[in-house]
DNA sequence: TTGTAGGCGTTATCAA
DNA sequence: TTGATAACGCCTACAA
């Protein structure tokens, strides 16, 4: 019997009715008390309190989905990862965002649902496994493959959402993410600085964005300190096999003194260019300049600093959080770019008399 | 007004009522097709057919609020931490067991929601912060500092609740521990098969459970194999300034050849230990023989692997998320202790002839 | 100043 | 076989 279960599934949450039954009063007075009385009505101070400390006392918490439901709000924020939050590989994971995610969405007053849909244990690809984030006020997605169907279908009926990490191909998907031209270019400049005058790009063949907006940010940077030559980028789909000592020497031979990679979740990129240039019998920073695009791998943090900058997870998690909140309470996200900080590191140096 | 911000949300999102228009059937039979008819109710082929196009060609997506508060329970599952659950300082010290937390979950269809001791809620005041997890339909605890007050009062209340990690002062409260006493009570019984009669236990001053069941594992497995002498117990209050290289070097002289450390936040007795064996002119494991009971700190994981066992930690979140929902469901949590696997690493080895 | 009544979308019971 | 009808817990105009 339904009310069997109601009553089983329920004990030791309470409910509004009997807050009022305590305190003596309505139902209503309840949600109006507790919901703060938004509406402005006279209430009798000793009603207020004696509804207040029957709340408290059975320890009531207003149940999210009949709040939802009644087209009120939750207070609570999603996050949606389209792999698992917690991979067992820790390189993977969206960790370092929601430090900041949970940090700035508890200053505002959010609890945080997790949603499972898309981890290992879940059947993945269920179709409509989005869905279930409307139970909370808005979301926040992260990952690099997103479903844009079911994506889509959430914005364009106006459910708030935020991707973390740039994501332009969906119109009207609110986004934040690092400044990587920018950050990018400033590497350069700061290569420039160094006399540098022939600076290489070791990138994924991948065209993420977070890939061609660094790469954007390097050309720029380049033809702004007119230093635009033979192409200076390289794709290497598998690094390792393409960035060797032998390629390495070449650069060298030709004029190219510094050598810029690309972060990826590997470190594939850098590692290969460390291992190239110990290989050729060079050193970094003295005869050639390193910096890479992004923070090392954890296996590597004992090695010297690289030159570079820091993505700014944590932030991008609580410009997350501010955007969505944003959305939901006036309507209209903030500035979208978060600024990477530059990281001198010390695998580059003046560039050599060649 | 209620009604327009209703309107407006659920624009272009068709319910069960519209579905049933177009389909020509009632509201009810739309229910029973689209839940895959778990009743077993008979329906005409043509009927169900007839949903569900209706249903597809419509777009229909159920609201998860609505469903959730018919049937009563959220299917969201609390996670509470006392520290921060995304500590930025103390390396990633939970994440472990939310790996196993989260796959659990979502392979049993809940969601989790996150709750930290500092900031649940948001309120300025921390006292009642607990109260909130009364949102999820039942918590997992971890942390050493549990608030026991208001823990207790949770559980008098009949919120389901499991702490990850054993504690029994608790009455009532549920738990899942690793067995710490069989773990350790193994790694004892290796160093005896290879030869030791004298061994030694570095633990921390402290009485958390994890201490003093590898405490007990330790002395009864000493028992067993008839190795009982002097006090082979060390509390260590700062290791690093007790656990000294003249310190081994008496423990030595004496006749100790194996030296097993507590695992900790810091790895503090473990660092000391080697720190005092490479210290005092020795070598592990051709002089002393030297475990670790847990797993070795990060920056330490390059080193030799320890012989000793792993903390099998995202076992241990899946095993209370099952704890949970069974708690949940049935009514009744499953056996509470999850085996650890011994670990041979390489740094203990058979007794040297002294 | 407080209470009554209706509805949010779904599920479940029970009569037709 | 199908369709009213009543919860689920909360919010909010509106009446008292």
């Amino acid at each position: 019997m339904a009310e069997n279960r109601s009553a089983r599934v329920r004990r030791g949450r309470p409910r509004q009715a009997e807050v009022a039954r305590l305190a003596g009063v309505s139902q209503t007075t309840v949600s109006v008390v507790l919901g703060g009385n938004k509406q402005g009505i006279v209430l009798h101070p000793d009603t207020t309190a004696r509804v207040l400390e029957a709340a408290r006392e059975l320890g009531y918490v207003p149940d999210p989905a009949a709040r939802r439901l009644a087209a009120a709000r939750n207070n609570l924020l999603g996050v949606f990862s389209f792999t698992a939050t917690f991979p067992t590989a820790v390189e993977h994971s969206y960790y370092p965002f929601l430090v900041g995610v949970e940090q700035e969405a508890a200053a505002r007053g959010y609890d945080l649902v997790l949603f499972t849909g898309s981890s290992a244990g879940a059947q993945s690809g269920t179709s409509g496994a989005l869905e279930r984030v409307r139970l909370a006020d808005g979301c926040l997605f992260l990952g690099r493959h997103i479903p844009a169907g079911e994506l889509r279908r959430l914005v364009e009926h106006g459910y708030p959402a935020v991707h973390i990490g740039r994501r332009d191909e969906l119109d009207g998907l609110a986004w934040v993410g690092a400044d990587y031209v920018e950050a990018t270019a400033e590497v350069v400049r700061q290569l420039a600085k160094l006399g540098h005058r022939r600076v290489m790009l070791v990138r994924e063949d991948d065209d993420a964005p977070a890939s061609t907006d660094r790469e954007r940010g390097f050309r720029e940077a380049l033809a702004t300190a007119g230093l635009a030559g033979a192409d200076p980028v390289v794709r290497a789909a598998h690094p390792a096999a393409e960035i060797t000592p032998a390629w390495l020497r070449d650069r060298y031979a030709e004029g190219v003194t510094a050598f810029v990679a690309e972060e990826t979740d590997t470190g594939a990129a850098w590692r290969a260019l460390l291992a190239a240039v110990e290989g050729a019998g060079l050193d970094a920073p003295s005869d050639v300049s390193l910096a890479l695009l992004g923070s090392p791998p954890a296996d590597l943090a004992g090695r010297p600093q690289p030159t570079g900058f820091d993505i700014p997870r944590a932030e991008l998690g609580a410009a997350a959080v501010r955007a969505l909140t944003g959305l939901l309470t006036t309507g209209e996200a903030e500035s979208p770019l978060v600024a990477c900080a530059f990281r001198p590191g010390s695998t580059a140096g003046p560039a050599p008399v060649h």
